[in-house]
This record gives C-alpha cells, sequence and structure tokens, in this order.
DNA sequence: GTTGCATTCTAAACCGTTTTAGTAAGATCA
DNA sequence: TGATCTTACTAAAACGGTTTAGAATGCAAC
C-alpha cells in the first residue's frame, strides 16, 4: 500500500510509510510487473497492429504512439499484418492472449467480424488510420476525403486536365475509398467528367510490377493522362521509376501528386506535391483515446473517440507552375 | 502437462490426454499468458531499444526483429534513445522491470556501465549496429570498415581526389568510428594523404542548421574537396539539400556517396551511390543469439555471438563513370 | 502376505503481487 | 466496567498457471 502511495488512504502511520520506503531502498526492491499484472489484471501494455513497420508511414507513427504511451506508462508490443486478413487475426488473438490492455489496429478491413468481435467483447480497442464505416467504434484517421479534394483542385488549377488515379488494392480500405471519393468529388465539381479507364489498380503484393505494366498505357494514347494523383507513398515511388524509364518529364508531360509526404519527395526533380498527413498526431490521438477507454471505461464517450484530423497540401513543383 | 505436450513425458494415459484436449476445446481453454510467466519467470518477449524507430534504418530492423522473433513465439517491447545515454538507461530499466527475457540494443554506448551491468548479473542481451570494442559480448554490426573502404575506393578509382568525410556527433559510435577507420584507411592504401581539414562533425540533434554551416565551408576554397564520404543516411539528406542549395552539380562539382542507403538514393538525381546495409541479417541474426542465449543460457557460445556482417556496394552514378 | 515397483492420477506448493478479512490496543461512551 | 469505535497493523486469500510431492492401484517377486 505505501509503495503503490495508498498508505495514507489505508491508514498506514506517517512513522511506518518512512520505515516501509527506507526498507525499500535499502533492499532495492522492484516490484514484479507480471506478478501484479496477474493479479491486477491489467499489464499497462498496448498492441500496435499495422501494416508493415518498415514502411515511413507507419514507422512514424509507431514512433509517436511510443512517445505518447510512454508519457502515460504504457509499453508497446507490435506486429505487421503485411494486409494479411488471417495475420491481422492471429495478431489480435496473440495480442490478447499475451494480455494487453488494448489494441490499436490499422485494420486491414478485410475480417471484420475480429473487429466487431472486440467491440461485442467490451475489450478497448481503436481504429487507426482506417475506420468501419457506419460502425460505432473509435478511430482517428487524416481526413483523407478533404485532402484528395485539395490536392486534385490544386492540379486542376495548375491547368492540369486529364487526371488519372494510381489505386492500390486492397482498394476497400477507408483510407483509399475517401482518396478515391475525394478525387472524383473533386473532377465533378470543376466540370472535368470522371471516367474510369483513368484509373488503374495496383496490387499491394506485386507493386513494381504492376506498376510497369499498367502505367505506360495511361501515358500513352487513347488515354494520355495529363496529370496523376496517386493514393499513397508507396505506389508514387514505383510511379516515379517508371515515369522515369519512359522518359517523361514531370510536370511537362504529366503532373504527379500523391496523398502522404515522405523525404523523398523533397529530393527528387522536380520535387513532389503531397498531401501530408499529421501522423504523429493519429498516432497519440489514438493513445490517448485507448488509454482513456481503459482507464475509465464507462465513463467514455464514444463520441469524443471519431477523430478525423486534418491534412496539409505541401505545395512543390510536380504540378507546374503553382498558381 | 498435457496442453503444454509433456503429457506422454509425465505418463499422462492417452486417453486422459484425449479427454483433456476434448475438455480445453470444449471451453475455448486459453492459458493467462501472465500467470504462466509469473511462475516460470520468462514472458517469451524481446525489449528492442534503438536510437529512433522512425528512421528508415531502424524501422526494417525492426521488421525482421519483429519476424524473426515471432518465428520463435517471441513478442517484441520496442523503445527510442534518441541517442540519449539517460533514455536509453531509463528503457533498459524499464524493459527489465516490465519482465523481457532480453535485450536487443543499439547502444548509444554513453553509459556502457549499464550494458556492463547487463553482463555481469548474467542477463541475456545482444548488441547491434553498435558494439563495445573489445568488451566479451555478443553483437551484430554490419561490417562498417570493409564496406567504407570500399566505397571509398570506388570513388578515388574514378578519379575523385580531395575526399572530405561527413560525419555525425556523437561520433564514438563503433558503427561511425569504423567507417570513419575505413575512410582514412582506404586514402592511405591509395597514397592520397588524409586532410582532417576535410572532415566536418555534424550534431544528431542539429543535422540541417549544421549542415548548412558546415558543408559550403568544404566545398569552397581553400578546401575544395571534389568527393564527399557521409556516414549516415540522415546526414546524406541534409547534405544532399545543402549541396542543392549551393548550385553544386553531383558528380561534376562533387561526387557523393553514402553509407546506408535508402529508398531515396535511387531517386533523386543523379542516383547516389551508396553502401547497403544487410538490415534484415542483422535484425535476424540478433535474435536468433538472443533467444539461443535465452533458452539454453550455459551451452551458448560467446564466440559464436559476435558478427561482422558484409555489406555491399550499390554503384549508381554520383561518382561520375563508374569504372 | 508383505514388499517393491511401475503406472497413473490428485493435492498442494509456488511465483509476487493486491486486496480483503481479521485482530490487537487504545480511546470513547453509557 | 463492559460494549463500541478508531486506529494501525497482520494474516490470508486470490490471480492462473507449473511443478513437486504424495497417494491409489495393480502386478510381480520373495
Amino acid at each position: 500500500m505505501v509503495l503503490n502511495g495508498k498508505g495514507n488512504d489505508n491508514g498506514i502511520n506517517e512513522d511506518t510509510q518512512k520505515r516501509v520506503w527506507a526498507k525499500a531502498k535499502e533492499l532495492n526492491y522492484k516490484p514484479n510487473m507480471m506478478a501484479r499484472s496477474l493479479r491486477m489484471g491489467r499489464s499497462h501494455t498496448l498492441g500496435l497492429i499495422v501494416a508493415d513497420i518498415s514502411n515511413a508511414f507507419y514507422a512514424r507513427m509507431c514512433r509517436s504512439v511510443e512517445d505518447a504511451a510512454s508519457k502515460r506508462g504504457y509499453y508497446v508490443l507490435f506486429g505487421s499484418s503485411d494486409e494479411k486478413a488471417d495475420k491481422e487475426r492471429t495478431l489480435i488473438q496473440m495480442l490478447r492472449d499475451r494480455g494487453v490492455d488494448g489494441l490499436i489496429i490499422s485494420t486491414t478491413l478485410a475480417n471484420n467480424e475480429d473487429i466487431e468481435e472486440l467491440k461485442k467483447e467490451n475489450f478497448p480497442f481503436v481504429l487507426v488510420d482506417r475506420f468501419i464505416p457506419g460502425a460505432e467504434m473509435p478511430f482517428v484517421t487524416a481526413d483523407n476525403y478533404a485532402g484528395s479534394v485539395e490536392v486534385v483542385e490544386h492540379m486542376i488549377k495548375n491547368g492540369v486536365d486529364r487526371i488519372g488515379q494510381l489505386t492500390i488494392s486492397p482498394s476497400h480500405l477507408t483510407s483509399i475509398t475517401e482518396r478515391t471519393r475525394g478525387y472524383q468529388d473533386a473532377l465533378k465539381k470543376n466540370g472535368i467528367g470522371f471516367d474510369q479507364a483513368l484509373v488503374r489498380e495496383i496490387s499491394y503484393d506485386n507493386i513494381a510490377a504492376d506498376m510497369a505494366r499498367v502505367l505506360p498505357d495511361l501515358v500513352h494514347p487513347p488515354h494520355n493522362i495529363r496529370g496523376l494523383f496517386v493514393v499513397n507513398n508507396n505506389l508514387a515511388m514505383a510511379a516515379l521509376e517508371v515515369l522515369n524509364s519512359l522518359g517523361k518529364r514531370i510536370p511537362e508531360d504529366v503532373a504527379v501528386v500523391c496523398f502522404d509526404d515522405v523525404d523523398l519527395f523533397r529530393f527528387v526533380t522536380p520535387p513532389i506535391t503531397a498531401v501530408s498527413q499529421p501522423v504523429a498526431g493519429m498516432g497519440r490521438e489514438s493513445v490517448e483515446i485507448l488509454i482513456d477507454m481503459i482507464e475509465q471505461k464507462d465513463k467514455f464517450q464514444l463520441s469524443s473517440g471519431q477523430r478525423f484530423l486534418p491534412t496539409t497540401l505541401i505545395v512543390r513543383e510536380s504540378c507546374g507552375n503553382n498558381v
């Protein structure tokens, strides 16, 4: 009681408390966390599941999750799902068995039953980057829709008309569908017809090869795109390589923008205009929400646990003159 | 006993074993890992301490550590030290208190007492990327010396003579000292005098500003370097930006090579020649060594736990004609 | 008929905490 | 003076596993 600061609450004499502290120091006493966890049913550990921790986006998120968690006395166990539903299921299972107090999940959205199950069992969790549309559960995501509208309109304002889209499969992720919706709405809003023929979907597991197969078709007749909206950083890197090998100049032949900003874009010639995501904020807020859920399960208001964080458009030179 | 596969060893009747399994399945029994950990004194959890998990190098290493650990049934708790000795100390402390079975540490090498203490207490750990020279403890690192010799000689073979070095502080890290040693030896070996005036040290906490201050001096008279050996990816990015703003052309005005390869280098113009580190191997091997130590403490041979992994030179266009 | 020995199962101890229940001593009160 | 209440501490139960010691049974040997 004394060592946990509950001495006064439990009516332990001041003198005794001092003696306890002294003896603890003398013996270099370190509480055994496993025993504590066993007894309390709480491990002060969070589980973090992302697609791939070696991807710059998730790596940065991990970092901010770590910082935020450690600030509140929590540790982080992590795992990569590789965008595979069964890996995700296994990870959820294992991390729960392992006794984490809550989960932060960038779900593949391919086995929502597992997530729904968590909710039904009232197990604390927060979705990050992606959410289940219409489902009543906490999530933190960038405002993918608004960010996409903004960047596509930026292209249009710079006189780019035939704007193609490079998207990724699995394409049902809300992070992706929202970007697609933004792209389409931006076109419509500006009187440009949406043309499905200018859209290509590339498989997460086979990016380089798919890109080499698909992109030439888009930039050559009859499609002749003049602009390219790429939905994430993985894809953008592959696209730049192919564009390069095709001898296409940016932005003269084809303008390029990307959703999600990485270091790389500052350095290539020309620098790539991109939508920067509030990665640190996403990590931090999901931790805050999760720990609040864990520590005050009843009082928690779901409504305060659904967040769309604003993105920022980083204008560089890949769209021309930047009016 | 049955559920842990020790039924036969303990003479449990086959029939009984089957009944146990059936009942376990029926009740959907899931062992409580905390109880198990408490009793066994083993948590099947490893701690991973790196400078910054959001850095591409460490992010990739984390990924391979995760994969290797999970393959052997272990989980990974991680923390970033930000190259700060006190943060590292706290992390070691916390992760040990937390009951990890072993640690993988990319140490700051600033408080070796903590590491020596681990050794003295016979607590399983492996150093990764950096090691304590002369100390008898397991580590896994890239062959920083050989890789540096190779890349600097590559520069020399391409006719670059006045080769400067951009290094980082803290500069006592073996990953850095070995690269420096490689740089100097390569010069000597090729009859080029080593000139301390062509070396600049940049602070980890202030890379951009330091670089802007330091690099111009190096490329202008009287130093007039014709080549630049940059010791890591952080520094290289900053250097490229400054070189760019100075209007220096690569490799015509100054050739550039970097130790540690990142995606970026493939994409900039011209692509940067770099030494690629065996990141995946480093992660994997450190896990293997660590778990071997944990699971068979006595049989473990230290000699088999010190590894220098070969690097590969990725020749691109930042040194000219690449003879 | 007792002893010795497998074979197989049961009971209890243990890991190190937190929490609950119990107790001893002194103070309060009728 | 005995009942009741505080105050401050002590003892024991609980968490859920693993491991050790103990016990019941059947069979062979002397």
